[in-house]
DNA sequence: CCAAGGACGCATCAACCCCA
DNA sequence: TGGGGTTGATGCGTCCTTGG
């Protein structure tokens, strides 16, 4: 629904001021009265000028591979709906012979961090922001969480301290079974920005357990003693306790980037994103020789994504199979 | 294997808040 | 009250499961 309606910002003139309900109908009013008549799209040369028209950005640069894809997979569905109305006699689509635009589906190894490199960015958060409003410093644990947990960002963000085991010494363990994603305040259902639901790809109430390296589990207990928890319990909160907007994090990470990394290193795809935090924590394990089918479980994932999607990062495993198998034998000799 | 579909993340600028 | 510190809104981009 997003999707659809973002893509009426190609129909609609950007409004100056809030969107209210009755301004929606005017819009729909206007794109009615400002629009060729549908039956057009039957002639190939205007849907040939359609599918052109939704590879540029509002800019009228051509945008990403998967952002056409999107544009055309909206289109796809009006016109579906179109010819369900009856308003169309045939697909005008399936007459244009159209190229989508290939897309990249695997990790790119330049992103993964090592574990010092790691280290140094975590240490670099805490200096970010003023020491007394602690901007970088409540954030330390977020990003650690991304790391030595290989948790999603949106994950991260929810974590309460009632759902995690966190002992004074060893591993402990988080439960994690609501996320907080990011909608937008006009798309959430309570009105605010971020909406509350199950883990991706499962049904609301289901967990998933993931365990927390002692590494971690220091972080955390510390960040609790320093910061305490927000009021819902949450371990990571912005200045007002509220849930931590995607904007902030990110810009405390870049900050940290620019501290912590040097400039030869600053300007490559290292690291780049808090999400290539959880790219590095997977690939890393999956080259400690941790087994793939484990790997899954931890990140929440199916093993064929995972090693479809890693499979440019896994440059060690050949060697961890190869001595296994001659320990194996060896064993019997 | 690949396209579809939906959910989520990132960059950037505007707006707000806080404290000296 | 002004300016730095911090969060929010929005357009573009990515991740990952499903189903043919």
């Amino acid at each position: 629904m997003r999707q659809a309606l973002r893509n009426w910002a190609f129909v609609v003139p950007r409004p100056e001021q809030r969107t209210a309900p009755s301004d929606v109908r005017l819009a729909l009013r206007w794109a009615e009265r400002a629009s060729r008549p549908l039956t057009d799209l039957m002639d190939p040369a205007v849907m040939r000028a359609v599918l052109q028209a939704l590879r540029l950005k509002q800019d009228g640069t051509v945008a990403a591979a998967e952002t056409q894809r999107h544009q055309r997979m909206t289109l796809v569905n009006a016109v579906r709906y179109a010819i369900e109305q009856g308003m169309l006699r045939g697909d005008p689509i399936a007459n244009v012979s159209w190229r989508i635009a290939k897309t990249v589906k695997q990790v790119d190894p330049r992103v993964v961090a090592n574990p010092a490199q790691a280290r140094s960015l975590l240490c670099a958060v805490s200096y970010v922001g003023s020491h007394r409003r602690a901007r970088g410093r409540r954030l330390v644990g977020l990003f650690a969480g991304m790391y030595y947990a290989g948790l999603r960002p949106e994950e991260a963000v929810a974590v309460t301290l009632p759902d995690c085991v966190l002992p004074a010494e060893g591993w402990g363990r988080a439960i994690l079974h609501i996320t907080r994603p990011q909608a937008g305040k006009k798309w959430t259902d309570t009105g605010r920005l971020h909406d509350e639901c199950g883990l991706k790809g499962r049904p609301l109430g289901d967990t998933r357990p993931v365990p927390l390296p002692p590494e971690l589990v220091a972080q955390w207990r510390e960040s609790v003693l320093t910061f305490g928890t927000a009021d819902d319990g949450r371990l990571f909160f912005n200045e007002r306790g509220g849930i931590l907007a995607s904007s902030t994090y990110d810009r405390v990470w870049h900050e940290a980037r620019e501290l912590a990394l040097p400039p030869g290193l600053l300007s490559t795809p290292l690291a780049a994103r808090p999400y290539d935090l959880r790219h590095s924590a997977l690939s890393t394990w999956l080259n400690a020789g941790v087994d793939p089918t484990e790997v899954a479980e931890r990140a929440g994932n199916s093993v064929e994504v995972l090693m479809t999607k890693y499979a440019k990062c896994l440059y060690g495993r050949a060697t961890i199979a190869n001595q296994r198998i001659e320990a194996l034998l060896d064993e019997y000799d």
